[in-house]
DNA sequence: CTGAAAGCGCTTACAG
DNA sequence: CTGAAAGCGCTTACAG
């Protein structure tokens, strides 16, 4: 049986690599993870490379992380929210950073209905990272499966506090204040009916209240829509004739909604009714009027978090500071 | 030292347990795996459960997967294409039928930038699937790892046939017949300019002319839009002094923006210009008008696709006929 | 009906 | 400068 005969019938591993390299197998390992400490001749180091190159030798992963405690890889629990426009360009940001830095980014889409086994039970992640806060049960789960490093962990996390990691709140502010600027005291704060989005809508209208008092305004009146029917009309008829004449959305499809309600009831936008949208998604420009809306660096929030997730890695102290959103309101006709 | 410090110190394992139960390491993996052809006394079977339980046992993925050779990961490989509003259902389902059958479903977004280290050289998936067909390299790269089950694969798909998955073909199709229905026989493609589309572009393209070709009517005249600027109010001006009636988009976020184009151009929609959308977003409903649609079952799909996967990894035949994608188009104000 | 033992493919002190 | 050996925590024939 040749060589090539062999390749194809089973998986090349360290052994082959060492037989082909006339080395031990121990040597292999610290030529291809360039461990520290050993001196190796630069002959063997090249003979070793070269013939776990040519027989195309890949370690085998789950062997690597039995023996030496650590997977490299990163879990990113997403709960269940519908994906919203910016997020991927926050997850292609955040891969790619770990990825230079030899980790391997692995989204966990969290279901309605819940996974039976949770993904860390399965790839032995060295760090779990959840955007919303674990349960008590994942965090038993977590402990129970060996996972070491969590974030947001008890340290940096209240419970009470909403978290802020994709400019919850910053945003808001924003809405109201330029809201205000444009001479609208009186201000409604617009969500869909979308369950799954409540402790966003909760934080984000939040924001939107504190802002609100802290310039002399009441609070923001929040009314739920449903895109599939009419009943936003209603919803918008009941604002225009309550007085109300700015209105901050939780984002652009919400506004584009209360924006089209508008036009249906014969109102002026923005002269009877002033929209500002959030997120700055691709409708925002589309949309006729074009809905103002709020800009975050998607991309630069990725990065963050990346450094985040090898800070905690590698146990160093994380990096201090709110994280670099970039937060700005584009004015565009709807305000 | 205590049991109870014994468990804060280190994960617990199968010896843990079997000491706890009184029986051998190998019969907490009878039990606990529900080896078949294993008999072992209720009351063994009832000892080693409580056990496990109580001290909170959870196997170690990656020893599993070095002792038995599989993992119960499938990895889907998304390709670099921005996500749609439709995805995310397909994911979830996909991802809780395969969780109901012990496995686990693993995104793996690929970025622009691509990364050094592929997934699947990471976790040791049972299974790997490509939204889109894998390069050479990728495939020189899963048989290195040892991935034996990869979809699709030479049996199934052809490099020159697209892929049909996420519905790209029935839908072009009926944007044309119903265009057609409404007496539009010149029709326009609308498409943003995302590189990162081409190859689906091409495909939907494709197929709306070919449908367009047996009904007799010329091809669909290709147009790129940028959502950003206004250039597309030129575009929109030259298909309707061309005499163009009728547009068929990519997408609702296409379609609203050749909607607002015409608006803006003091076009009447649909009586100047026709214009039907493709997924069936929010936006569609949202819009004024409201936009015509291709509806799909984005859920059926992941169901679907679930169950290809299952049938891959346990070397079982895959199921025939088409994804039951249930293509449909929604009339509304634009058409 | 149950247990002792080999083996999966690596990493990593340790000995030379 | 390099290799023999133990060990990571499971699975799975195999022997009793």
């Amino acid at each position: 049986m040749s060589v090539s005969d062999a390749t194809a019938r089973r998986r090349v591993t360290a052994s082959d690599v060492a037989k082909a390299a006339g080395v031990s197998r121990a040597t292999v390992g610290f030529v291809l993870n360039q461990t520290p400490g050993q001196t190796i001749s630069e002959r063997t180091r090249a003979r070793v490379i070269e013939a776990s190159v040519r027989l195309g030798y890949r370690p085998n992963g789950a062997a690597q992380v039995l023996a030496s405690g650590r997977s490299r890889i990163v879990v990113l629990v997403v709960p269940d929210w519908p994906i919203e426009f910016r997020f991927r360009a926050f997850l292609d940001e955040a891969s790619l950073a770990l990825d230079e830095a030899g980790y391997s980014l692995v989204t966990h889409f969290r279901h309605p209905h819940g996974p039976t086994r949770r993904l860390w039970e399965t790839v032995t992640p060295d760090l779990v990272v959840g955007i919303a806060p674990f349960t008590p049960d994942d965090l038993a789960s977590l402990r129970a499966c060996g996972v070491k490093r969590i974030l947001p962990d008890q340290t940096l996390f209240r419970p009470a506090e909403p978290d802020t990691s994709l400019a919850s709140i910053d945003g808001p502010r924003l809405q109201v204040e330029h809201l205000r600027e444009r001479g609208h005291e009186r201000l409604g704060y617009a969500v869909f009916d979308e369950p799954r989005l409540s402790s966003l809508v909760t934080a984000r209208h939040g924001a939107a209240c504190t802002h609100a008092a802290a310039l002399g305004l009441p609070a923001l009146d929040l009314r739920c829509l449903d895109y599939r029917d009419r009943a936003t009309d209603e919803v918008v008829r009941g604002w225009h004739e309550g007085g109300l004449t700015g209105i901050a959305a939780y984002n652009d499809d919400v506004a584009a909604a209360v924006v089209g309600a508008a036009l249906r009831l014969g109102l002026r936008v923005p002269e009877d009714l002033a929209v500002v949208g959030h997120d700055d998604s691709p409708i925002a420009t589309i949309m006729v009027p074009a809905l103002s809306s709020i800009h975050f660096d998607s991309a630069a929030l990725g990065r963050h978090f990346a450094a985040l997730a090898l800070s905690r890695v590698n146990g160093r102290p994380l990096p201090a500071g709110d994280p670099p959103a970039n937060v700005t309101l584009i004015q565009r006709e709807s305000t």
